[in-house]
DNA sequence: CTAGGGTTAG
């Protein structure tokens, strides 16, 4: 490399040039050859470099740069173009083949050739970018292409990967004679659209008419009994293989490992695993996710670190393992790790990556999320979207979510459902039900979702009637029926309005058992409204639902707390550290100044640990002078008052907002995520914190948030 | 010697 940098000074030949091409592996270097390419006037070594510098990687940039050389590549030969698309589809950016297909498309219709079909559709199938696909497809026709048997394959999987599998069904069935291909590719759509059982039986189909299963199927099939958690029929196929004494080859080895994974059976998965003399990349990968998948994060990440070499996808295997089993930052980390070693994410990757800032609710990461997603075109993608609107709701910026939502330029149901229950979590009811009529305006067809969303924000807005009317209209104008979900969200509905009668008149005459959930929400109804009978009867429901369910023996505790029946409190203590059982910690973080900090209950921590106590007595002062008083009613353990009033106030969020209080910038708000419900003290203590020192403080709790400004809070006391 | 299908990440 430094032998051929050196050379670059002085004029190459034609043969120079090409050789050096052959052994570039950077792309400044392959610049300096752009440079003497046009000097020396070897214009015909131009493709040669584009593909050069595909090869190289599949960055953005890389990408880009080929495709700017190829522009400047007068009437490129419609054989090169092809070859350019195909390379372009299979990169984790496939929106470039799209780039490039606009480019051809202006020079002149007739570069295409049956040729330049599948790689586009490829792409499109990727991107699940349908109004291109329906553009393609009309120009297939325009051109008569459609006879042709590749296209047709190249369609139905394009259909299929568009979610619209009816189509793809009927080009299918419209088909003479589907080779193993054919046959191949629509029982891949049935899975991709999740009909795993329909995909089962096209399998039958197919051998009854006549073609014989060949690998490629066989790993289709066992990947279908993966996802439809088939074991036996997923076993009988692994028999056929031994029977037929197929030869196992690498792909098979990991559909198999990845069938057993899927269904739960680690150990048959592992038994195959380690019987391999070689651990190839998919197979390890295989295994990572089947036990990342059941939150043993631990010995994916065992496998992983093994891992000698990784590739895109084994990353965003391990990524989205944490991001799923509750360890958002994990995720984050290795993002981090991952971009810091060169892997290129693709758009897979990054609704991982984009899940797990939901999930940790920090602003600064979801904003640096936020500009990584636009600099490498993945934000035109619209599940991407979706999830960037989910992700700025759950990390309490709605004017973000709602900025992406409306520079969407195509929407779909999901987008509009987290939209609204955007503004739902937040209890801003008004514009969630707003948004829901524009939707309806717009035609686009609400689900089921979508009126989680709507019930739940008309519940936490105390909106009875409003509720009742939408949930009466999903049943008789959208003929939805309800599920237990929503049943249980007007449940919540009538419980936070303080009409136990009417709750309980749905909870005994909705055709589902009530869950723990349902009880659940009965329960702190009670509690918030001082009904501590009902209260006890629902707490115990709960418990017979999930004996040790550590929510109910809280509330229990505090039911009898606040009527001082310290006795049966204690008992409650007794059962639960008997039982091993206790609440999960409490902690909050708070972001300040571009960084995140965490406080637990008392803690000492902090490196500034005396000024923030320092500042809470200041605090607490301030406040007591305006009529604040610390209220124990909600503390568990039976203490002398004066030590519970210390506990009160050493709660992690006050912490947190003192902390925020020293060390925001001016004008900034201050943003806490806390992993548990806030206590009524702390809410009350929010609420005259910001009107005490004029500041916006927003917390995030467990299941809602809390914006306080000016002494008042979004949720109306009412959550 | 340039064309369609597979395994792994959601």
């Amino acid at each position: 490399m430094d032998m051929a940098m050196a050379t670059m000074s002085h004029k190459h030949t034609h043969d120079q040039l090409q050789r050096l091409l052959s052994s570039s592996t950077a792309l400044s270097h392959l610049k300096q050859i752009h440079a003497q390419i046009l000097h020396s006037n070897s214009n015909t070594l131009l493709p040669k470099l584009v593909l050069s510098s595909c090869t190289l990687s599949s960055s953005s940039s890389t990408l880009d740069y080929a495709l700017s050389v190829f522009s400047q590549i007068p009437n490129p030969p419609t054989h090169f173009s092809n070859q350019l698309l195909r390379h372009l589809s299979r990169t984790p950016l496939p929106h470039k083949t799209l780039f490039l297909y606009h480019n051809l498309r202006t020079i002149d219709v007739f570069t295409l050739d049956t040729f330049s079909f599948p790689p586009l559709l490829k792409a499109v199938s990727k991107l699940s970018a349908l109004t291109y696909g329906l553009e393609i497809h009309g120009l297939a026709s325009k051109l008569g292409f459609l006879s042709d048997p590749f296209i047709q394959t190249a369609l139905i999987a394009m259909y299929a990967s568009c979610a619209r599998i009816m189509d793809a069904r009927l080009l299918f069935d419209k088909m003479s004679h589907p080779d193993a291909v054919a046959w191949n590719t629509i029982i891949d759509g049935y899975c991709q659209n999740g009909h795993f059982d329909d995909a089962l039986s096209l399998f039958e189909d197919m051998k009854n008419s006549g073609v014989k299963p060949d690998f490629v199927i066989l790993c289709t099939v066992l990947s279908a009994c993966g996802h439809a958690r088939n074991l036996s029929y997923g076993s009988s196929i692994h028999e056929f293989i031994k029977d037929n004494g197929l030869a196992i080859d690498s792909y098979l080895q990991s559909a198999l490992i990845n069938m057993y994974a899927n269904c739960g059976a680690m150990e048959l998965a592992r038994e195959i695993y380690d019987g391999l003399s070689s651990k190839h990349l998919i197979v390890s990968t295989a295994m990572l996710s089947g036990y990342a998948k059941l939150g043993m994060t631990k010995n994916a990440r065992f496998i992983f670190d093994q891992m000698i070499e990784k590739d895109f996808v084994c990353w965003s295997a391990m990524i989205s393992g944490y991001s799923e089993s509750d360890q958002p930052q994990e995720a984050l980390k290795l993002f981090n790790e991952m971009l810091r070693q060169r892997i290129v994410p693709d758009q897979i990757t990054m609704l991982s990556v984009i899940s797990a800032c939901s999930h940790v609710g920090a602003l600064v990461q979801a904003k640096w999320i936020h500009t990584y997603v636009d600099r490498n075109g993945f934000g035109r993608a619209l599940s991407v979207n979706n999830a960037l609107i989910d992700m700025y709701a759950k990390c309490g910026n709605l004017v973000k979510a709602r900025e992406v939502f409306e520079n969407m330029p195509r929407k779909n149901v999901i987008s509009w459902s987290s939209m609204i229950n955007a503004f739902a979590m937040h209890g801003n009811a008004d514009n969630a039900i707003n948004l829901f009529h524009r939707m309806k305006e717009e035609n686009i067809e609400p689900n089921g979702v979508t009126f989680i969303g709507v019930l739940y924000a008309c519940g936490h807005a105390g909106l009875i009637e409003e509720g009742q009317k939408l949930f009466s209209s999903m049943i008789h104008d959208h003929h939805i029926s309800p599920t237990r979900e929503h049943y249980g969200c007007m449940v919540d509905l009538y419980c936070r309005a303080n009409l136990l009668r009417k709750a309980i008149e749905l909870i005994e005459t909705m055709p589902f058992a009530p869950n723990v959930i349902i009880w659940g929400s009965l329960m702190s109804a009670c509690q918030i409204h001082g009904e501590a009978e009902l209260g006890e009867f629902a707490a115990k429901q709960l418990l017979e639902l999930e004996p040790g369910h550590d929510g109910a023996l809280v509330v229990l505790s505090n039911i009898y707390a606040k009527e001082r029946r310290w006795n049966d409190v204690g008992l409650i203590r007794k059962s639960m550290s008997y039982k091993g059982i206790s609440k999960e910690k409490a902690c909050s973080r708070v972001e300040i100044n571009n960084e995140v900090h965490t406080f637990m209950m008392a803690d000492r921590y902090h490196k500034q640990s005396d000024e923030i106590y320092h500042k809470l007595d200041e605090v607490v002062s301030q406040l007591k002078s305006v009529g604040y008083k610390p209220s124990t009613s909600n503390i568990l353990i039976d203490l002398e008052e004066e030590d519970k009033k210390d506990l009160v106030l050493w709660h992690s969020e006050k912490l947190a907002v003192c902390y925020g209080l020293i060390s925001r910038r001016k004008e900034s708000c201050i943003h806490i995520v806390k992993n548990l419900r806030i206590c009524e003290d702390c809410h009350s203590f929010m609420k005259l914190v910001s009107k005490v020192y004029q500041v916006e403080i927003v917390v995030r709790d467990r299941t809602r948030f809390h914006h306080c400004s000016s002494g008042i809070c979004s949720c109306k006391d009412y959550w």
